[in-house]
DNA sequence: AGAGGAGGCCAACGGGCGTTGGCCTAGACT
DNA sequence: AGTCTAGGCCAACGCCCGTTGGCCTCCTCT
């Protein structure tokens, strides 16, 4: 039996740059194309392997994207920052984020494809955004419906902006940008009602 | 040679029922599956037809789906609404017609991963919201950029809530929601500035 | 009533896909 | 030095896709 699973702990293997130029080129085919045309063969091309080296390490393409797709958007500790700050922090973060992963881009476009990658989205929201948001809304019942209102904006400005790209939305300075989301994140973070 | 448009000032023909069918049933598929899950044989299936008729009627799967995702947002005159009142009556506008016409997923599964998708929506955007939002903003050289704030927010939220299905937004009441995404809407509408 | 064309189905093609299994090779361990 | 296994490639399978061309049938117009 092969041992597919991200060696957590074992010595490092031969095949482990083989492994992470598999990675990256799915992550750059999935972000660029989407889940359904993102082939296995592209993806393995771009890697300068074999196909079937990719179903080895992987098991299959789902399997693939599941580890392409992970990663951890590293929010920052909101309490720590100033209370009127939250909003424009977020949103620097996340923008700045997204610029520099693409695998942010994989997620969003697999997301709205797939089942898959609709429900790894939605794991993503609660197990990270969700409890970032609670630390600094007032009221914890409603956390849940404040991330997603926080969510909203700042998703619908990376599908503008990187995805669609929108004219007007593609050519705004991060900092403009920034500028205009923050109140209004920080409205859906700590204001008592709309 | 087989006329393919649809019938502009032509008497009816016979075949208009099928045409329909498969505009229909298209709608729904790509609004479900997204471009490439969205298969002819499926919709033909769905449509109760040979798939060979798709292709005579519409030319190819593109031509299909530039057929089904033409439509008009049927967006209100923003002039002619009490001014402070323009963004709850854009918002609330945007998510009922989300909710009462598929095609609008279609287009937004579609534009995120197909490039000819993405340019239909564009195209909506500019031909369409673009024009809306001028009507009501302060600065004709800064209404794009206000027109694409107004749409990141709103597609943000439909994203969340009818394609992704965030369990907060997607159970969020379409009043609360629009009571907390209008003062947004309305800000990037007319606010001076940030 | 006859002709002609529109409406429809069937069968097939070529191609790309995910996936599999067998075989070779070279490095690591004893 | 010899063995063994991980790393890699090649060729192929079966499937489903978009698309095409031929053929039949029934409505409609003269």
């Amino acid at each position: 039996m092969q041992p597919t699973d991200t060696a957590s702990g074992g010595r490092p293997r031969r095949s482990d740059a083989t492994r992470a130029a598999i990675l990256e080129a799915a992550r750059e085919r999935f972000a660029s194309d989407g889940y359904e045309r993102a082939t296995i063969r592209a993806i393995a091309r771009d890697a300068g392997i074999d196909p079937s080296m990719v179903m080895r390490y992987y098991g299959n393409k789902e399997g693939l994207f599941a580890a392409a797709s992970e990663f951890d958007l590293r929010l920052p500790d909101l309490a720590a920052v100033p209370r009127e700050e939250a909003g424009a922090v977020l949103v620097g973060h996340f923008l700045e984020r997204w610029e520099e992963d693409e695998a942010l881009n994989a997620l969003l476009r697999v997301g709205v494809t797939n089942p898959a990658g609709a429900e790894r989205m939605r794991a993503v929201f609660q197990e990270q955004v969700a409890p970032a948001v609670a630390a600094v809304c007032p009221d914890p019942e409603r956390a849940g419906a404040r991330a997603a209102l926080v969510v909203s904006q700042i998703l619908g400005m990376a599908v503008s902006r990187y995805v669609l790209r929108f004219p007007p939305a593609a050519g705004m300075p991060r900092a403009e940008a920034v500028a205009w989301l923050a109140p209004t994140v920080q409205r859906y973070l700590t204001a008592e009602s709309p």
